[in-house]
DNA sequence: GTAAACACGTATCAACGATAACACGCCATC
DNA sequence: GATGGCGTGTTATCGTTGATACGTGTTTAC
C-alpha cells in the first residue's frame, strides 16, 4: 500500500496549506499523481479520506504523548497534557477542527485514544485520593473544556487574542475536579478505608450483612497498607 | 424585505431537517420560490446566508434570555444560563455547530451577544466580591467550557450518553471561578469511595467476585453522596 | 498458454456555488 | 406624459466538485 500513504501525505499537506480547511479530492489525486477512482477505492469516500488524514495527523501526536514518561506527580502530567493538547490544536487547526468541530461519521479512533490517555492520568490521581469525582467523569469534563478552549482559540482568535487564557482555564478546571487536600502518595487507600469504616455506622444504604462484609473487606485493605 | 425573511425561514427549516447539517442554495431557493440570483443579491454568499440563519435561530434564544429577569443571586442566573445554553445546543444542533464548530468568515453577531449577556452576570458576581478573576476572563472560561461540552454532546453522543455530565461540569467550572466560600458538600466518604474504586484494579487481595461486589457497594456510597 | 483477478486511467454524470444577461414595475425628474 | 434610474425578479449558463461506469493493461493461477 504505497499509493495509500502517498495520497494520505499529500492530502495532509493540502489540508494544512488550505485557507478554508477544505480540500478537493481532485487536487489530492493530482498532487498524488493518481486518478480519482484510486482514491475512492482505497478510502471509499471523501469523508473516509478525511478521517484517515485526521487519524494520521493525530497519530504522531498521540505516539509522542504515549512515549512521554509518567512523571512523579500525575498533576504535572495532567497540566502538560493540557498544554500539549492546546499547542497541537494551534499547530494543526484544520485537522483539529475536523476531529472536534465536525461530525465525521467514521473517526472514533483518535478521539477515543486521547480520552484513554487522559483517563489513565486521572486514575493515578484518583488512587491518591485527590479526585472528587470518578475518573471517567473528570475526563469528560477536562476533555470538553480543553477542546472548547482550543476551538475558541482557533475559530475566534480576535475574541481570544490572549493565549494566557489557556493555563488560567487549565488550572481552574483542574482545581475544580480535585479535592482540596494535599497529595497522600502511598497511604491514600488505607486512609480511604479508615474513612469509610468510620462512615459505615451512620448510613442506612446497606443491610446489616452487607455492612458487615464491607467492613471486613475495608479492614483487609487497611491492614494491607499497614495502617494501625 | 419579505423575500429575505422567507428565504431565511425556509433555510432554517431545511437546516434543521437536514441529516448532515449541510444545505444547498438551490434547495433553499426552490423552497422559497425564488431564483438563485435573489439569494445571492441579498446575502452575497452562501456563507452570508448561513450566518444570517445562525443569527436568526440564535436571536429567538437570546431575546428569551434577555427578557429573563435577573434573579436575586447572580449564581442562579449563571447556572440557568449554562442549562439554557446546553438545552439550546441540543435543540438546534446544526445551527449550534455552525456557530461554535466552523469558521464562518462573516462572524455572526450571536456569539458576541451571548458573551455579552454572560459577562453581565459575571460582573454582578464580581461586584459581590465572589469572582477570583476578572469577569472577562471568567466569561471566556465559562463560554469555552460550555461550548466544548455542548459540541461533545452533539457530535459524540455515543461517548457522552449521560446528560447529567452537564450540571456536573457546570458546577465544577463555576466553582473554579468563584472564591472559596463554600466547603466541599459531601466530603470525605464520597472521595474515599472514589479513591478505593480507583485502587481496586491494582490489588490482589480480592477475588474477582469480591472485587465486583465491593465496587458495586462503593459506587452505592459514591452516588449516595452525589458528588457534583 | 489462457483466463481470471486486480489495478489504473479516461470519460462522464449529477449536483453544486456563483454569475451574466435580460425583463418588469415603480418613482422622481424634466 | 415621456424618460431614465433603481430595485427586484427570471432564465440560461459557467466552472468546479464528488462520485462512478467502463475499457485497458498487468499480474497471477492452473
Amino acid at each position: 500500500m504505497f499509493t495509500r500513504s502517498t495520497i494520505l501525505n499529500r492530502a495532509a499537506e493540502l489540508l494544512a496549506g488550505s485557507a478554508t480547511g477544505d480540500i478537493s479530492t481532485r487536487a489530492v489525486c493530482e498532487a498524488a499523481g493518481v486518478g480519482q477512482p484510486v482514491l475512492y477505492r482505497i478510502f471509499g469516500d471523501k469523508e473516509g479520506l478525511l478521517s484517515a488524514v485526521v487519524d494520521q495527523v493525530w497519530d504522531e501526536y498521540l505516539t509522542m504523548k504515549r512515549r512521554a514518561v509518567a512523571s512523579a506527580d500525575p498533576l504535572d502530567d495532567l497540566r502538560s497534557g493540557w498544554d500539549n493538547h492546546t499547542a497541537f490544536a494551534l499547530a494543526h487547526p484544520h485537522a483539529y477542527r475536523l476531529l472536534f468541530g465536525t461530525s465525521l461519521t467514521t473517526v472514533p479512533e483518535a478521539a477515543a485514544e486521547a480520552m484513554r490517555l487522559l483517563t489513565e492520568v486521572l486514575e493515578r490521581l484518583a488512587e491518591q485520593g485527590r479526585l472528587r469525582m470518578p475518573p471517567q467523569e473528570a475526563g469528560r469534563i477536562v476533555m470538553a473544556a480543553n477542546s472548547g478552549l482550543a476551538l475558541a482559540l482557533i475559530l475566534r482568535p480576535q475574541a481570544n487574542p490572549d493565549l494566557s487564557i489557556s493555563p488560567l482555564m487549565r488550572d481552574s478546571v483542574i482545581r475544580s475536579i480535585l479535592t482540596d487536600t494535599e497529595p497522600v502518595p502511598s497511604g491514600a487507600s488505607g486512609v480511604a478505608a479508615i474513612t469509610l469504616r468510620a462512615y459505615l455506622p451512620h448510613t442506612e444504604i446497606f443491610t446489616l450483612r452487607e455492612r458487615g462484609l464491607l467492613d471486613e473487606w475495608l479492614e483487609r485493605i487497611q491492614t494491607e497498607h499497614d495502617i494501625s
